[in-house]
DNA sequence: ATCCTCCGTGTAATCGATTCCACGGGCTCA
DNA sequence: TGAGCCCGTGGAATCGATTACACGGAGGAT
């Protein structure tokens, strides 16, 4: 492959002549230049970006470290951090840590022997050394959806509170009073903070949220399928399911299919990400939806503002309802007969 | 950050012998080794990817240019290949074409820059000269799912000529004569064979393609709603609609459902793809899978095989009919009532 | 005792870019 | 006319690694 030495030499100038005309500095004559450019166009020429890195001290790359690239949330949330990254002259490399710590570590290891200028991370657990180490080294870092308490990065992350209190109202309306979650680990910031706002809604319409109604997931379907079984194994089983994200819904929908139950006859469903299937599943789920593509733009804005050293922004959007039919009959369409 | 001289001084070494001891390099005796040991966890050194690449004239890493992220069989195709090339030692830089050429090659062209060791591509188009160059300037190159006729590089893809004609068959035995086709871009190989196939097996049943059952999309779930409302429009309109991927598929069924139809009472509704939702839509599609996860890691052992020198090989395997009740009643599950 | 070999180590070249500094020539201005 | 400046250009240092080559010393073979 041709290196800028074949441009200069195929020019009759020298390398820093060329490195000015490609990198448009003003003080080149206009011959040099066309004559750069003609030998350029001639070898086909790109300058490799790995030796400009290396010079330059900056990628003009950012590593984005998601918990689960098979969750549609997420690789929502990946391709418009792609566009915006993209935008603004960034390219991003994904990392998928598969809500494994380990997997995480290694990623945000290898991005960080890259070089990369900018970290973009939902992290899967509490916070690995690793992780708070390049953070207090100075590696410009936000988080997005999931956060590590007590860590000063900027969060950009939508808070569901306000829509799952309007969730738990909406329930509560249909006659529903037997409530339970999946949540997600306890380790993960939207793993508890789901499971406290609905809680905390409960406790407004006076009811209690016991344990046996707390299911413990990991955010992946199986967990969603596993809990379903024991809700629907006990006693008293709960009149809804609400599923902390849309994977543990698919899996709470299986279970509930297994024990040929129907939905929401017989048990009623609601999750937490909204996604275009949720449309199409028998019956339609109930979900709340997050901003998910203003969320990514948000975080690249500001690890970029941080790279490029303005100051950086949280951003906390609000989530909304989205009302299905998959917890009871909702208000009849005007016009539709029963 | 640290560097390796910081390492060489704090061990007081010489920084050729911290290189060898990094790259376990046998000839350095076992105190040198400690105290470069102990200087490296010290300072918390790690290796620069960036300037080991310039020096090497390898990263380590693949390239993989998928037409759509959005897609979950893409994703999955994704993360099977992250998966692979993570055993074998490579990372993976993904980058999304969005079926869209211009960023194809944008995506392409940064790879290339970045001296990627090899490119993994399911082409959005028949081939721009970008990549025509790439392959025949010798980058390792592999092509997935979709391919570039006439170009020397193995290619790793699904064959669904058999599924098509059990599909067809299927359809058929169901009482089923008018069918349409929801066809991929011509430009791409997927969407021109998944037609041809489908023509063959129509034929086999005496069945004609008529041009009005076959809808023009881009594999996105807009041209699917589009293409089903134009067959919906017609003053015959098939018996079945045969998607040609799964988000036209889902926009199809966004059509049929704004029409006021029910699937397969009213009409039936197929899909090249098969993926985890298919399950539990209303109701359940039929569809075809392809072993995607297989296809993954295929593609990445032919490019390594490249990329290492050994000779790479084409794979294709099949994919296989998944019965639902999409288009119709399937034979009755025993004790089951009616 | 001498020579050869091998081992551990350091010096320095190298990868492909960017950029500081110096230099020569033409211009302006006093 | 001479001093000073700006402009276009090239030489060379530099980024952080890898690695060919040289070298000194220890040990074995003759």
């Amino acid at each position: 492959m041709a290196s800028i030495k074949d441009v200069a030499a195929r020019a009759g100038v020298s390398v820093a002549t060329v490195s000015r005309v490609l990198n448009s500095h003003p003080s080149v004559s206009p011959e040099a230049r066309a004559r750069v450019l003609a030998a350029v166009d001639g070898l086909g020429y790109r300058p490799n970006a790995v030796a400009r890195s290396l010079r330059t001290d900056q990628t003009r790359t950012l590593g984005l470290v998601i918990s689960d690239v098979l969750n549609p949330y997420f690789t929502e949330l990946a391709r418009s951090v792609e566009e915006e990254a993209r935008a603004l002259g960034y390219s991003v490399i994904i990392g998928n840590a598969d809500e494994q710590p380990d997997l995480q570590d290694h990623h945000v290891r290898t991005l960080l022997d890259r070089r990369i200028d900018g970290l973009l991370v939902s992290p899967t657990d509490g916070g690995s050394p690793l992780m708070l180490d390049a953070a207090r080294a100075g590696t410009p870092m936000v988080f997005v959806d999931r956060w590590i308490p007590g860590v000063d990065v900027p969060v950009v992350r939508a808070d569901g509170r306000a829509a799952v209190r309007d969730l738990v109202a909406h329930l509560h309306a249909l006659g529903h009073r037997r409530l339970a979650i999946i949540a997600g680990p306890a380790a993960t910031t939207t793993g508890s903070e789901r499971v406290e706002a609905f809680r905390e809604a409960l406790r407004e319409h006076r009811l209690a949220l016991p344990e046996a109604y707390i299911g413990h997931g990991d955010f992946q379907a199986d967990s969603g399928r596993r809990s379903t079984e024991r809700f629907l194994a006990l006693p008293e089983p709960p009149e809804v399911v609400f599923a902390a994200d849309n994977l543990m819904a698919l899996g709470a929908l299986d279970a509930i299919r297994a024990h040929g139950l129907r939905v929401p006859h017989d048990i009623g469903l609601a999750a937490f990400d909204d996604i275009p299937w949720f449309v199409h599943t028998d019956p339609p789920i109930t979900a709340i939806a997050q901003p998910t593509g203003e969320l990514g733009r948000a975080a690249v804005r500001a690890l970029v503002d941080r790279i490029e050293g303005r100051p950086p922004q949280s951003v906390t959007l609000p989530a909304r309802l989205v009302v299905r039919s998959s917890c009871g009959e909702a208000a009849p369409t005007p016009g539709s007969t029963p």
